[in-house]
DNA sequence: ACTCACGGGACCTCCCGTTCTT
DNA sequence: AAGAACGGGAGGTCCCGTGAGT
């Protein structure tokens, strides 16, 4: 009686394959365009999966959303930030290097989507408790890693700054800088922020000296 | 039950009024929720209006959120930040009352809602290019007139930094401070950030010498 | 008091049933108000069924005119035209047929809605392309039809006549006389055609000889 | 304290000049688009006027449309079809003049829009009795036209014909023909209606003896 | 006679969730 | 676990009409 059918998709049982698609999807979109500008259904089509499937993983948007928080935010923060800070030889060079690095990044894409803590932060922080405490979450653990690394270094020298405030400051320069970045669609705010610090810092040592600050922001 | 305007109602043509009016409701329900998350609808009855009235004024969301931007925000940002800076007897001075007296109504009120153009910066800059035009525009606003009060001091002294490049030093890790503030619901990251660029702007001489931080984030 | 499926309603998942139910509503309401008169709402409620079903079925109010115009409206022109004329025992006498039963059931009802096609097309047709793309399908569906049962008869006879002419007389005419009835709500311009198309397609047979035409056109 | 206005528009007081404006606009657009796809803004707009102006002349859409039928499109009927037909040497004659001078008018314009009697006749007859009585009589005084023109013709010859009855297949056909052009965006089924006409009108003199039928139905 | 401001409401769309079904 | 159908309702837009004011 119904010889509909034919047009249903494969069905392929892959849980966790799924969840990752989602995060992935759900992760970029909320970048890009923002968790309330963005509908379920922009995601369940981006990811190619449909309602039922995801509702098994996130019965509801709001648990998507923290899981994007909590597991890719967090986890993009660690792998831009916090890793290459630890690794580096010195705290200040390893700041340094991860401004040039997103730096970089921005000017090869020719486009500026903003921090994905930055973005969902300000957008959620009011929203909802639950959102509010995973970027702070988040927030946390990122200026944390930073003031225990600097601290490691600080022992000697004009040792008088807290590492703590240090950690904050770099934190905070970089988040604002990145959201004029976002504005201007360029990347010369993260350049200027970047080569105040190093007042504050001490002074970069080899490689990118200053940055080359050109009149021209783009466009 | 309503303060509708009785039964009988009388019309009052007030279309100035009924304009401010709804920008300052928009600009509230802006910063409070965000701009997706805010409904016309929302708008329209906070603001004690109809939609035929508000259509006629802003055709659309995005007319409304345009003119908040370039009537509201650009407003507060001059009123905040650029009058108390151009008045103060230095730069720096200006900057570190200006600082002080966020983090006081902060502390007063018992909450953070963001800085209004940060908020509507990370949400609308990537959504329309109007927006981003209006927001990049406040932005520019707000850094040249910090630079420009800069510029008149920085005469003497160790003068070699770029006004330019301390302004938006000045501005990005204020929004970013706010940014973090808004997620502690702590003026915390304020407090320790105007501490911090005072270290770059010269220390802090009277009054407010140093922000009292406390172990307690609050909450 | 309303037949919605009680309080603690069960769901019984019905796709087809539900478009079906959806189609043949909005058939009858386009033909009945139009399309541009007819609101969504309206077909909902009148199809019982909630925003959500009709939104799955259709996402659009032009998929659901679509939809109509090719399944339905085309089904329609199918049932009473081009198989009674492809049955009978010769063309003209299966048109004629045709206008005869027409005019029955329009004089039963008392009222005349007009043709669903005729409906339609005028007010479509100019609105989009592929509006206009599904109409034109289906008049030159009943054009041929007609066109083909024509030649099979016009062998011999004075076939200096076109078949592909003809119908086009045909169908115009119908649907000519059809908006005239409309708009007199009365079957005589029917009655009319008919009896002049037959100085055309030969004389008629038996049956209803001619149309008795009353001087009274109703109301 | 209301420093705008300057944004305002010269008033010209000229009330037949402006009621002539809005028939002539809305009459075109409710010939594009339908009445009820026609919004009162657009007429507004496009006669260059404000809501109060209309509303003066027309208090309602209903008797703006109402106007439209009764003093544009009943006069466009008469332009174009009945002072032609009752100005020619004989009734058949004129009738096929007016084919051919619509049918050379939309070739050259390479846009069909329809007959503007039949759309509105089809959209509002069963909308509202007032439209349906202004529809019916344009309709009623379009067809006695001929009638009388053909009547006084039919004194000799094979006048077995009701010129009544040959009248009503005469506006039928070509309001159908019309109706099929519509949706073709072709002059074509108004050349086969017209030639096919012919073979009861008696067959046409001279000028335009037969219209050349494509085979390409246009674009 | 004509402009602007406004009242309400209904338009289509589409959203998030949930249930039936495989 | 996943696909498809469906429940409601709210989203922004825009519509027609009428008020105040010139």
């Amino acid at each position: 009686m119904s010889e509909r059918r034919a047009a249903g998709r494969k069905r392929t049982n892959d849980p966790d394959g799924m969840r990752r698609r989602v995060l992935d999807v759900a992760a970029e979109a909320f970048q890009a365009r923002g968790y309330h500008a963005t509908s379920m259904h922009e995601i369940l089509s981006a990811a190619g999966m449909t309602g039922g499937a995801l509702y098994h993983h996130f019965p509801t948007k709001k648990d998507l959303g923290l899981a994007v928080i909590r597991e890719r935010v967090a986890r993009e923060v660690n792998t831009t930030w916090i890793e290459p800070v630890q690794s580096a030889r010195a705290a200040s060079e390893g700041i340094f290097e991860v401004f040039d690095a997103i730096i970089a990044s921005l000017d090869e894409r020719g486009a500026v989507q903003g921090c994905p803590l930055g973005n969902l932060a300000l957008e959620l922080s009011l929203a909802d408790p639950d959102f509010r405490a995973a970027v702070r979450e988040v927030f946390e653990t990122w200026r944390r890693a930073l003031a225990e690394r600097l601290r490691t270094e600080r022992r000697a020298g004009k040792g008088e700054t807290d590492p703590e405030a240090l950690a904050t400051l770099i934190v905070a320069s970089y988040s604002g800088a990145m959201a004029m970045a976002k504005a201007e669609q360029s990347s010369e705010p993260l350049k200027v922020c970047a080569d105040e610090l190093a007042r504050v810092l001490g002074p970069r040592t080899r490689k990118g000296q200053e940055h080359a600050r050109g009149a021209a922001s783009s466009r």
